[in-house]
Parts: structure tokens; C-alpha cells; sequence
DNA sequence: AAGTGGTCTAGACCACTCT
DNA sequence: GAGTGGTCTAGACCACTTT
């Protein structure tokens, strides 16, 4: 057998002298194991008995070491099954022309332009449009007045079939009202195609990215994996006069992006 | 007294038909309490006992519901005083002009120009120059033969006294050799005027932000409170000839920045 | 049926903070 | 000293997966 058994990789012992407690010895002993490639990506962790019997100590203890690799997204568990060494997804790139006209004028949106062209299957769902008053900090953005309404397009990012990203766009209702923008399928190209078309030629966007653990519900609509942080990017279009026209809020999965940007000298 | 005491945000009782884990009832109810406004920011959460009283519970599901919150990011513990919600701290901006020319020209690295504009003191420390052979990505993104070496200098940053970001830059040691590069204090702009100054006109940057749950070297060089995921950036530096002459790879608390991008829509 | 992880109970002792 | 959170023990029953 090649592959060694999971136990073999228990050949350290506690430190009995040392202050650090129990359950974060036995984390920094797996998690060197994982960093050093004695336990290989996706390959299965000493089951709770072994450890236990090993380290001779409780099973609350122990859990509270594997609870460590899982909150720092290294391990994850599965019921019945055992732990494993978190494998690494692919990971799709946004490049940083994902708003290059040229997308637009050959009738792709971003997300499908990008993830074709990474041989993957892209697929929305969860579209859902209406028109409401927005919060404050989306209404600041558009430079929007207190009671102006937006359009407002929700809608889920898959990539074969696994959803990695949540977004929501705001239009100023006055820009959008009685066109195509408020029909869950606004044509080829996307909203911003729209947009061109009716003059308001894009200019430049501006995007904010931050990072933090997922809301529950972003859990769920993501299918995240516990340990595993989101970015959260909100961009503004703004025309060639510079006049905001939209802001998209997203959510994405931190495990499946990794975010590309070019910046020039000047 | 206007602030109520943490314990009368104990209204929700458990619902004794969910399927539900009673840990994770308990950390709904506390989450929707700090999303409420019930519990502010800074603010203290009702203490282990008082849960335990309300919920009619044990000390470790308690603890369990607490553990979830924390993981989220969503609250802190201080031994011996109690459990706080997590205080949104100030952010800095990073913005996107901050490879700006007339930054070098002025004599300000990045990190000083932006904090200092925004009122705040930046200090450097850690600072560590040697030559290495790089890491073979590293050398890939600077087109180096295998055993070319590079210069390497490592730095932590510091906004008001606390760690923010810690940094490494890599440049090739044909290019650096013999030059203020190697010096721990590289002078005026930092190693992009020099590098300029030596005939490498800088033409443009890229930037890969991923993001992730940091690693404990990590948790103790930036200080970083538990739950809080961390960016990587791995930026490339081209001359206007496009020629790589500098990959900077840096590590930065999430609590810390908020990523400004601008993107041109060409 | 055997082995795995998920949840929970009912205690114990310790370290830290505040008064 | 009283109250807080940090660590740990020694069990229990359950749900899920595999053989």
C-alpha cells in the first residue's frame, strides 16, 4: 500500500511541560502534518478514536483540536465518513477586462465571457426583478435622493452548477423604467449593453472589495464550506460624464475566485 | 440607565420541535440581536451563566453557540471580563492611485502617502533585506532562470502602532545588485523611484487578491483577533517595455482595508 | 453491525479581571 | 472574593456511512 494510514502520521507526542493547552498541541501537530505533505489534499485525518487513544486524552479535547483546522478552513468533516484534508478547488479568475467593451458589443456579460473562456459552464438562477426604494448607502452612491426608487435585479452565479457568487444591482428606476433592464432577461450583452444603448456610455467603474466570514444565509445560498471567508465587492458604473448609472453589490466565494487587477503607472 | 443590561436580550426561547441543534438556536438568537441593534457594537453579551439560566442548558452548548459567533467574527472573548461584540474597527483605504507617479516623484512610498492622508501615523518594522533564490512561482512571474537569484525584502506595516500588513518584495538581483535596494532604508519614494532612477520606467501593476483564513504565523505577526480572514495580494510591478522588475506578495488584515479599485471600461 | 462524526449532560479546576 | 471565560474529564445517545 502506497498510501499510509491515517494513524502513521501521529508520531508526535504532548509536551507535558508546555503551557499551551492540549487541543492546540495536537491542531499544530496535524496542521504540520497538512503543511508538510504527510497528509496529502483530501486525504483522510486520524478518526477521533485514533486520536484519542494516541494523544490519551477525552473526546471533547479532541474535537476542540479538529474544531481549530475546521474554523481556519483546513479540514473538513463529513458525517459518518471521517475528516479530510480540505482539497484545493480550481479557481476561476476574474480577469480585469471583464468590462471591456468588446464583451459587451459581442452580446457576453462578464461572468459568462469569463467563465467560458475557462472552459467552464456558467449558469444564473434565483433572478428575481423588482423595483424598490434602496438603502441608504446604495442611494449615496447613485447620488440618488431619499424616497427616488431603483430597479433592482437580484441573481445567483453558478459555475457547473456549483454557485459561487450572489449579486444585486441597482438602476435608478428613472434610467431604467420601460426598458428591457426590468425584464429578468435583459437581452445580450447585460444591463450595461442596455445602458450603452440608450446613451449613457460607460466611462469607468469603481470597485470596493472587502472580506469577512459569511452571513448564514450567504452559507446556504453559496453551499460555503465552513472556514471559508467571502468577498464582498460593491461596484459603481459611472458614465464617460461621470454620472453613476449602477451599483452591484456581490458576494462571492472566497474559495472559488481569485480577483485580478491591472493598474496602470501613470 | 438607557443601556440595558446584556441579559434582557434574552427574549427568544428555544423551539423545542426544530430539528434544529440547540447550540445553533442560541447563536441564531444572539446574531439576530447584534444584527437588530439590540446588542451594540462594543457592546456585552449576556455571560455564560446567564445563558445557561435562560436556555436551561449546559455550560458546553453555551459555549458551543459562543464558538459559532466567534468563528464568525461577530463577537470577542476577553478572558476574566466577557464576551463583546466585535467593534467595527476604522478602515483604510487603499486606494487605486496609490502607484501613482507623482507619489515617487513627491518621495512618499504608497503605504505612507495613504496613511498619512488619511491622519494617521504609518511606521515600518521587521525590516529584513537578503538575496535568495525565490520560490519557483515567484520566479516564473519574473521570468528568471532556476537559479537566478533575487533580492528579497520583508517588512511589516503599521497604522498607529498596530500591525496591518506584513510584506515581501522580490526583485532580481542582476537588477538590484549594488544599488540602495539592498539597504534596509532604499530612501526617497522607496524602491520604485530607484528602480525608476535606474532606467525602469514602471509602466503598469497587476494585482491577484485571494482571500482566506490566516495561517498562525500570520495571527501573530498582525495581531489578529479570531474569526477575522486575512487578504493575500500578489502584485507584479512591469516596466513600460513590460518586463517584470518586482513581485510584491503581502499579507493584510481584513479588519484593516477596504481594496479601491478603479477600472477603465476601455 | 461497526465505525464515523454530531450533539449534549454534569461536573471539575484553573486563570484572568474587577471591586 | 466574586464573576468571568479557558480547559478538561467521562460519560451518553443519536445520525450517517460503509461493509
Amino acid at each position: 500500500m502506497p498510501v499510509p494510514a491515517a494513524k502513521d502520521v501521529l508520531t508526535l507526542t504532548l509536551d507535558a511541560t508546555s503551557d499551551r493547552p492540549v487541543f492546540r498541541q495536537i491542531a499544530d501537530h496535524l496542521r504540520g502534518a497538512i503543511a508538510s505533505g504527510r497528509l496529502l489534499q483530501g486525504g483522510q485525518l486520524p478518526s477521533e478514536s485514533q486520536l484519542i487513544e494516541h494523544y490519551g486524552t477525552t473526546r471533547m479535547t479532541v474535537r476542540q483540536a479538529l474544531g481549530v483546522l475546521k474554523s481556519e478552513g483546513l479540514v473538513v468533516s463529513e458525517h459518518g465518513r471521517g475528516v479530510f484534508v480540505r482539497p484545493r478547488p480550481p479557481v476561476r479568475r476574474l480577469a480585469s477586462d471583464r468590462f471591456a467593451r468588446r464583451h459587451r458589443e459581442a452580446g457576453k456579460a462578464a461572468f459568462l465571457a469569463e467563465v467560458e473562456g475557462a472552459g467552464a459552464r456558467p449558469t444564473v438562477d434565483r433572478i428575481e426583478v423588482s423595483t424598490e426604494v434602496p438603502p441608504d448607502e446604495i442611494a449615496e452612491r447613485l447620488l440618488l435622493g431619499r424616497r427616488a426608487k431603483v430597479v433592482v435585479r437580484r441573481r445567483r452565479y453558478l459555475v457547473d452548477g456549483h454557485p459561487v457568487e450572489t449579486a444585486t444591482s441597482y438602476i435608478p428606476a428613472a434610467l431604467a423604467a420601460g426598458t428591457s433592464i426590468t425584464q429578468p432577461n435583459p437581452g445580450p450583452g447585460g444591463i450595461y449593453a442596455r445602458l450603452e444603448e440608450m446613451g449613457h456610455r460607460l466611462g469607468r467603474f469603481t470597485e470596493q472589495v472587502s472580506t469577512r466570514m459569511p452571513h448564514p444565509d450567504e452559507v446556504t445560498a453559496l453551499a460555503l464550506a465552513p472556514g471559508v471567508p467571502v468577498f464582498h465587492l460593491v461596484r459603481t458604473a459611472f458614465t464617460d460624464d461621470d454620472v453613476p448609472v449602477e451599483v452591484c453589490d456581490t458576494v462571492m466565494s472566497s474559495a472559488a475566485f481569485v480577483l485580478d487587477y491591472d493598474l496602470p503607472a501613470r
